[in-house]
DNA sequence: TTATTATTTAAGCATTTGCTTAAATAATAA
DNA sequence: TTATTATTTAAGCAAATGCTTAAATAATAA
C-alpha cells in the first residue's frame, strides 16, 4: 500500500490509533491462530462435522458422507483441513478412521456447540 | 451426489446416522447462520476490526486503513461484508462515518475477545 | 495371491475471496 | 460555485476454496 496516500482526518485522535496499534501487536498471535480456527468452522459442513464429532464423540468419513449426503472425498478433505488445524485427530480400527474433536479448541468451540442446541427449532415431539 | 456410490460400512451404525440425520435437521437454521458468522470472524483482517470496535466501541473506515496498514478501500469492503452480515452499525457525522458492532452477535463474539485478551503476550511493561 | 472395502490423494474446474486502481457519491470548506 | 475530504463502488485479477472424478494406498476377506 502506498503510505503517504492514506487518509488523515482533520479529527483522527493520534494517540487512541497508536493505542489501537499497540493492542495489535500486543496479540499479534492470538489473531491469526483464532481467525484459522474460525475460518474452519465458518464453513457449513466443517461446522456440522465438529458438532457431529462433539455429540457422537467419534465418526468415520464414511458415516459422515451418509449423514451429509456428500461424497466421501469431499467429506475426507474437510477432515484434513480439519486434522491440519489440530481441531480433530484420527484413530485407526482396522480399515475404519475414527476421528474425534482434540481437546485444545474446545474452550472456543463449546460456546458454538451449546448456541446451536439452544436454537433448537424441534419441540421435542417425543 | 450419486448416492448409490455411498460406502456402506459393514459395522455402520444405521440408528446413529439416522440420528445424527435428525440432529443436522433440527438445528438446520443455526448451522447457517453460526456458520455465516464465523465466516466473517475466520479472516484475519476483520477479526482485529471487531476487536478494535469493542475496545474502542467505534472507529472511521480512515482510522481502521491507519491502524491496520491498508487500503481504505479495502477496508470499506470488510466493513460492508460485516455490516451485510449484521455484525456492525453505521453512524454518520458529518463525512464521517462511524462503525460499530452490533449487539446481537456479541454472545458469539466475546468470547473470541477474552481469547484474544487473554493470549496477550505483552508483559505489562509500562 | 486376488478381490473388496475404507480412505486418501491428485487433477481439473467453477466459484469465491480479497486485494488493487480508478471512478463515483456525499459532505464540508473556501 | 469549486475544491477538498471521507467514503463507497466498480472492474480487474491472482489466489484460495470446495466440489468432482479418477487413481492411489492400505487393510481385510476369500
Amino acid at each position: 500500500m502506498d503510505n503517504n496516500q492514506t487518509c488523515i482526518r482533520v479529527f483522527a485522535d493520534i494517540k487512541q490509533i497508536n493505542a489501537c496499534k499497540n493492542k495489535l501487536n500486543n496479540n499479534s498471535n492470538a489473531f491469526g491462530l483464532l481467525s484459522g480456527l474460525l475460518a474452519l468452522a465458518g464453513n457449513e459442513v466443517r461446522l456440522k462435522i465438529m458438532f457431529l464429532l462433539e455429540e457422537e464423540n467419534e465418526l468415520c468419513p464414511c458415516d459422515l458422507a451418509d449423514i451429509l449426503g456428500m461424497s466421501i472425498p469431499a467429506v475426507s478433505q474437510h477432515l484434513r483441513k480439519m486434522k491440519d488445524g489440530n481441531v480433530i485427530e484420527a484413530r485407526r480400527s482396522g480399515q475404519t478412521i475414527f476421528y474425534s474433536l482434540k481437546s485444545e479448541q474446545l474452550q472456543i468451540l463449546r460456546p458454538f456447540f451449546k448456541y446451536i442446541i439452544s436454537q433448537n427449532s424441534n419441540l421435542e415431539l417425543i
